[in-house]
DNA sequence: AAGGCGGGGGG
DNA sequence: CCCCCAGCCTT
């Protein structure tokens, strides 16, 4: 039997019970596939079930404030994607009059969606013979056919695709899509794959080789960086805080935060005392303490912040001021998150 | 071609 | 602790 027939077999046994494999509505795929990007099924599930919950139709969702998006995705990172989502469900709503593209050039052009995400939704909802490959089709094509060419470089690129548009099944190509990856990500798992009860196992090159350690190959070059983050927390007599929304380019763009001052290295209160005006107009000399004495190490993929908490407590009203009972209806990063929830007055 | 962009879970 | 996840965009 040949590999897309076996794979298809393995899928109809295999497969889970997924929500969105029980519609072809191209904004419910669309959704799906932009909540999945670099992220697992059991992560991204409950927020799909909240987005379609919220926002039953693309109209629903373009009629949204960016505010409301970004408070829905709160906690699954790559906040880009959630920016692109809201921004591309206006467009689909004022260009498209609420249809999306029903081709894969056409689905490119969308915000958001690159060569995996249009392959994905072409095939799912318009059966167009487009391959996807994700990571764990990457990940079964370079052990069973045994290439170790880098996945992520931009020959294996090329090559990888056009391997996978070689392997695959045309006439279902709605459930081979769906059930390559559904194989990487069970049987052909990452690390400690069940080689012995695998279906495909007397054809894989990487098992008769010994290789299924090592493929598929992966340039690394995730270089972290250390920032340090101080983030002052104002209480005035009534209670009230700053709160104010990244802008620029870096992490977290449009959340919200405490204002926040940079070091290039830890802080103590006293160089605190002497620069906390840089960020916050105040006019007396406010009592100055900190939250956590020890950093909280907040870890990005790429970036590792040591973060102090300072609480300052002014005499001065907050015109601008936040109630700290109305946190709950910003969108902020977890590290912030996660400091609402233990911080009580 | 390379770098930036989150957060969580598994081994 | 490291790796990887239904990737995409900018430079």
């Amino acid at each position: 039997m040949i590999f897309s027939l076996k794979i298809l077999l393995w899928y109809q046994k295999n497969k889970r019970n997924l929500p969105w494999r029980k519609t072809k509505d191209p904004y419910r795929i669309w959704l799906s596939e932009i909540i999945l990007q670099q992220t697992r099924v059991a992560q991204g599930l409950p927020y799909y079930e909240r987005f379609i919950e919220r926002f039953p139709t693309v109209r629903d969702l373009a009629n949204a404030q960016e505010n409301e998006v970004l408070k829905l995705w709160q906690g699954l990172g790559y906040y880009s994607r959630a920016r692109n989502l809201h921004a591309t469900a206006k467009i689909v709503v004022d260009e498209y009059k609420g249809e999306f593209p029903k081709t894969y050039k056409g689905l490119l052009k969308l915000k958001g969606v690159g060569d995996y995400t249009a392959s994905a939704i072409a095939s799912i909802c318009f059966d167009i013979p487009e391959p996807v490959v994700d990571g764990n089709v990457y990940r079964v094509l370079a052990r069973y056919y045994g290439v170790d060419i880098p996945i992520n470089s931009s020959k294996g690129t090329r090559y990888f695709k056009e391997l996978a548009r070689k392997v695959m099944n045309t006439e279902q190509i709605r459930d081979y899509n769906q059930a390559i990856m559904e194989f990487g990500a069970i049987q052909c798992a990452p690390k400690n794959p069940d080689c012995t009860g695998c279906p495909l196992n007397d054809g894989c090159l990487a098992l008769q080789q010994n290789q299924i350690g090592e493929l598929p190959k992966k340039i690394n070059k995730t270089k972290v960086r250390n920032r340090y983050f101080n983030y002052l927390v104002v209480v005035d007599p009534k209670n009230r805080t700053l709160l104010q929304q990244r802008k620029g380019k870096g992490i977290w763009q449009n959340l919200w935060e405490f204002p926040l001052l940079e070091s290039k290295e830890d802080m103590d209160v006293h160089e605190l005392e002497r620069s906390f005006n840089k960020v916050l107009a105040i006019n007396e000399t406010p009592e100055i303490y900190h939250f956590n004495s020890e950093n909280i190490v907040h870890k990005l993929s790429h970036q590792h912040l040591y973060t102090k908490f300072w609480i300052i407590k002014t005499d001065t009203f907050l015109k601008e001021g936040v109630g700290f009972n109305e946190l709950k209806d910003y969108p902020v990063p977890v590290l912030i998150a996660d400091f609402i929830k233990t911080f009580k007055i």
